[in-house]
DNA sequence: TCCTGGCACTCCGAGCTTCTGAGTGCCAAT
DNA sequence: ATTGGCACTCAGAAGCTCGGAGTGCCAGGA
């Protein structure tokens, strides 16, 4: 039960908060604010507010602070208002050139990101999941030295080297590289890596076909690297710079900035397969051990489909408004970027 | 002119300053370590280390604290003293096997380093600069697709998709194929991207030799991708748990942190080519803007021969001693290993 | 010559009090 | 519904005292 002006004043609040880090009180909202009332018409929507628990006073009579409910109506409300900062747009098209190298573009990427918005920034590498494999390649580099190269039909190719235990013949070669080939090529990374499994319980390695098992084997290593997620991560200084916005100390995020795992579940719970930005805030990320972290995250669609994410995490008390409409502009551009090649 | 004793009481200093994190007087000299004499006596000791300026006072009647000088001469006085505790000793052999991926041994160094010392763990990567081009292998993974495959003789391996305009028969990639190899392989890392380069201005592209030019282009580039200094870190978050110890903000060691470069230059003064451990002390890295943190490296010698660094950063009120025995145990344990191959 | 106990001196920092001003809640009047 | 007025609250800055850890120095002893 908020009428529409309370409304008006919590986004007061939280927007007069995030800029002076102090508690706002209903006179300075008056000052700062045209609002056509008085401080003690402002002083009882704050009472309404305080009611439904989205501000709250540190201190008897003092000024009021968003409560990570308040920050999430307000989240909830905003939706597509602040327009991208000219510089910032600029910032984006110098800095975000086509690449042939991912790991390149979104290494750039997060660092553009983790500048115009002041904050730690991760993107996450598109999952490879509905990838297919296209093709494996063996090459002789050596009497006993085999070259085995995996490639996807997303582009990607990786390659190791494997040691055989007696001289290979080219026949030899052609023939492991043929089964092979049956057993994967054109199935997804998903599906071929459960092919090989099973063919090696099937047919466990003895003298005979040593080889071929060595080969599975790190093909099956190749295709398992591709499932486990990864992720960048850029800006972490800037945690240091809103030191005071923690009440203890940075440690646990800088802590959980190191354990991948932590964050790619975090990626993970934000819906996943939706495209549109999300945003994660204070205690709703208390089971990661980030209860005084809020995290902006976009998806974008990488070349062969599939969707990934990309966000920032910072204090809770954070520019929502500028964060989300950063993050947005960057996944579109990300996703435009990869839609070209 | 400093007495024997001045100097034990030095060492005296900077442990327990180093332990307790407090200025130390007289007495508590007196009572934690067993000098035979009183504490007018080592008043008098220190009023020499001051004299010398190895301590300070921070205010007048407190205890002394030592200087970034003081650091100093404790560290060359120190050499090969403490052992590395039982429970260190493990870690090293339980977290270091050996790995045939480079990237991943690498990491897992970094992170072990990180752990026994509580301090950030940086290592570099090994320089290519000495190893050479073992051979280049061209696979045709479609009509117009060739795969360039670049094999580095200390085992590192790397690939790249070129596309051709026109199709490719098993004559002409052989030619192409056979060509290149006479350019760089046996060569150095160095003399090979020399090479390359200088058949580049001698020839350039036109119709008839545009695969040749863009194979060569995606050779040079992954050579030069070698050349490159890169490094891995871990254990950023210790810097918030010694915070207490930055007398401004964690922020600018951070930003250090990212910019690579800057470690790299750091790295690169510290004696290359040395394999012993060396230590830089507080405002001797003031140039790179850490003049509140120490460094500590080792040398470790790569597969290939090569010299790379490895080690911890943190304040400059840091444990030396454990230190320096936890970073020359980690560079002889990596050595071995790598050596072993 | 080096060491020691004694002594006067310094001054940081913990603990206490005071005081001010920003901010509140409530109420009667509009 | 909105407003001005009023009594009330309390965090935090400023000022104060005071104890204790630590110092420098000196004169006497080994």
């Amino acid at each position: 039960m908020v009428s529409e002006r309370s409304l008006d004043v919590l986004r007061a609040i939280v927007a007069d908060y995030v800029s002076s880090r102090e508690p706002v009180g209903s006179k300075s909202i008056v000052d700062r604010h045209q609002f056509g009332v008085s401080a003690a018409t402002i002083r009882n929507d704050m009472a309404q507010l305080e009611e439904e628990q989205l501000i709250v006073a540190p201190h008897t009579s003092s000024g009021r602070v968003p409560t990570d409910k308040g920050y999430r109506l307000f989240v909830d409300q905003l939706r597509d208002k602040r327009p991208l900062s000219q510089a910032q747009r600029r910032a984006i098209e110098m800095f975000l050139e086509p690449s042939a190298d991912l790991d390149d573009l979104l290494a750039r990427t997060v660092r553009l990101l983790s500048q115009i918005t002041n904050q730690v920034a991760l993107v996450q590498y598109p999952s490879f999941a509905r990838a297919s494999v296209r093709h494996i390649e063996l090459v002789s580099v050596g009497p006993t030295t085999l070259l085995v190269v995996v490639i996807i039909d997303n582009g990607r190719v990786d390659q190791r080297l494997v040691e055989s235990r007696h001289p290979l013949d080219d026949d030899e070669i052609s023939r492991i590289k043929t089964r092979l080939n049956d057993e994967v090529s054109t199935r997804t990374v998903t599906a071929a890596a459960a092919a090989l499994a099973e063919c090696e319980a099937v047919e466990p390695a003895d003298t005979t076909n040593d080889v071929l098992a060595s080969v599975r084997e790190v093909v099956l290593e190749v295709l398992s690297h591709y499932r486990e997620d990864r992720l960048v991560m850029a800006g972490a200084a800037n945690l240091a710079r809103t030191e005071e916005d923690f009440s203890g100390s940075i440690f646990p995020v800088l802590e959980a900035l190191e354990q991948q795992v932590v964050l790619l579940r975090l990626f993970g719970e934000m819906q996943v397969d939706q495209l549109d930005v999300s945003a994660s805030i204070g205690r709703e990320n208390a089971p990661f051990g980030l209860d005084e972290t809020s995290i902006v995250t976009s998806g974008y669609r990488s070349s062969a489909g599939e969707i990934a994410r990309l966000g920032v995490l910072g204090p809770t008390r954070m520019d929502y408004a500028g964060n989300i409409t950063a993050v947005r502009a960057v996944a579109r551009y990300l996703t435009r970027l990869l839609g070209v090649e």
